[in-house]
DNA sequence: GTATGTGCAAAACGTTTGCAAGTTC
DNA sequence: GAACTTGCAAACGTTTTGCACATAC
């Protein structure tokens, strides 16, 4: 997963190429949440995304946020997940592969797996019910054993 | 999948049975709803549920149809989905197995398969990641090819 | 009779949008 | 300068809640 924060630039001219393509403008703020984006390596919220910005007395309006938010999942630079919370996770993509979740149900933490059995298993159970994969998400909730017995916080809500 | 729709006695005793375990008091809209999800075969929303009692004269207030699912919900009834819209899906647990979805991004066709080999390789992942699996949704997004070309109207919106 | 459940309308939540002012190309 | 982007505050759609009234046990 460290390979995630590997080279900025590299994912900077990505985003600027299909910027381009997609007739979306440059601007100073797409250019900061983008980069904040790139450089974050947990799952983050847009709140959190927000908080973060006003912490370094840097002003993003939410509004802003959101909207490079939809402009970054529609540019395939980011994906976004539903945890079971009211709020929505983001992660970029560029730097690494398709993969899964582990959600710890006590503490919250976000833990990514990948394996490829799983994998070809999905796409050839797909095949079989007559449909073409194009998406997949497999979320998984459980308790980890080292998490310490006071931190009840996450809780799954939705699913 | 056919056998969801079995014997409504027999889900209503588990569900009698289980709101008396948890003090809660029978009411005629919390019979009448669960009546109703117990009978309904599809993944519904709760918006569904109401129009739907709209329809036949029947009123339930849809504060009470969000605190029949909520209470549902946590007498392990019924389950919650995201399917990636911003409202929910539920369906009813008694009487089918654990089974993961295919939901199709054209005309929001939702398909149920279970599948013992990825059932095992979840687990057996989960557990080489050091956690205890409690809960666990895959959602597959796919086209399916028996789809109408017209019908594109659900479109994935969150995940 | 007391605790619990219901319905309404209002609030709450994350997210989206209309609009006037400011930027980009 | 035409088209697009920003920020604000207001609107949105789903879900939750406060409260007065009604019902269950």
């Amino acid at each position: 997963m460290e390979q995630r924060s590997a080279n900025i630039s590299r994912e900077m001219s990505l985003l600027k190429e299909r910027m381009q393509q997609n007739h979306y403008k440059s601007t100073p703020q797409r250019d900061e949440i983008a980069e904040w984006i790139f450089r974050t390596h947990e799952h983050f919220t847009v709140d959190a995304l927000v908080s973060n910005f006003r912490e370094q007395g840097k002003k993003v309006s939410q509004a802003t946020a959101y909207r490079v938010i939809q402009m970054m999942l529609e540019l395939k630079l980011i994906e976004e997940h539903d945890f079971g919370k009211d709020y929505k996770f983001y992660e970029h993509t560029p730097g690494h592969e398709h993969h899964d979740h582990i959600v710890c149900i006590d503490c919250g933490k976000i833990i990514e797996f990948s394996d490829q059995g799983l994998e070809s298993l999905k796409e050839k159970i797909t095949l079989k019910n007559g449909f073409r994969m194009k998406e997949h998400h497999l979320t998984i909730y459980a308790e980890c054993t080292t998490c310490p017995p006071d931190k009840k916080g996450f809780k799954k809500k939705g699913a």
